[in-house]
DNA sequence: AAAACAATATCTACAATGTAGAGGAAATTA
DNA sequence: TAATTTCCTCTACATTGTAGATATTGTTTT
């Protein structure tokens, strides 16, 4: 089926960080991740955004937490990197790895 | 007066690639070039678009070669990357480095 | 139970980047 | 000067990136 598209930076990193937060992947948890990685804030809307379009696509899936909140406030959804996300981020691996290799060999520093 | 824009992975390959080739880089030879490192073909149209973004925002810069042609055709046009592609890139390879380590971190292979 | 509050997610819009392909320019050669 | 070759320009549209305002759904307060 696949068109074996390619993914983008950002989507790369917001898989990673799931992937990272296991159990404990949702909108905040991922969003704090992602600063660290990123190195720079991500606002809600852009993560939302990204993270409904990877599960349209196919390469997370969610699901709606229970509400055993302390303090109130909507329900979280959880997220999870499915095998074809796994496999998609493999595939993106490959190409960064001669980035990397070539940014890394090519002084720069 | 910089507005520290990030780098799409596209043009990250694309200067990178210029980079490695030093004198020689122009149309066909930075194609021929990214589809060795990226692994899949890039047309013409998508790669002259980006060359001329990255111009457009001082990362790279061009001239026009002499017409010493062997067997005809126009001229081509050499790009290099400008000090400040070369910072833009290193950037982008901070932000890289985590997802690089991330990635070969988490499995995956 | 209504109002205030808290925590989280959804929606809408627009900007930037990615991708293609048809077509135009400039030089060489027949 | 017409044909051929080599290379670049233009236009258009798809995908991804980014933000902010707003809606949901619980809990706590009054």
């Amino acid at each position: 089926m696949s068109k074996e598209k390619f993914l983008g930076e950002f989507e790369q990193f917001v898989l990673l960080a799931i992937l990272k937060l296991g159990e404990s992947a949702y909108g905040s948890t991922i969003r704090q991740l992602l600063a660290e990685i990123i190195g720079r804030d991500v606002t809600i809307g852009a993560l939302y955004t990204t993270l409904d379009r990877l599960e349209a696509k196919g390469l997370l899936e969610s699901k709606i937490g229970e509400a055993t909140a302390e303090r109130g406030g909507r329900a979280k959804k959880y997220f999870k990197v499915t095998a074809q996300g796994q496999s998609a981020l493999k595939r993106s691996k490959q190409a960064l790895s001669s980035l990397w290799q070539g940014l890394t060999l090519k002084v720069l520093d």
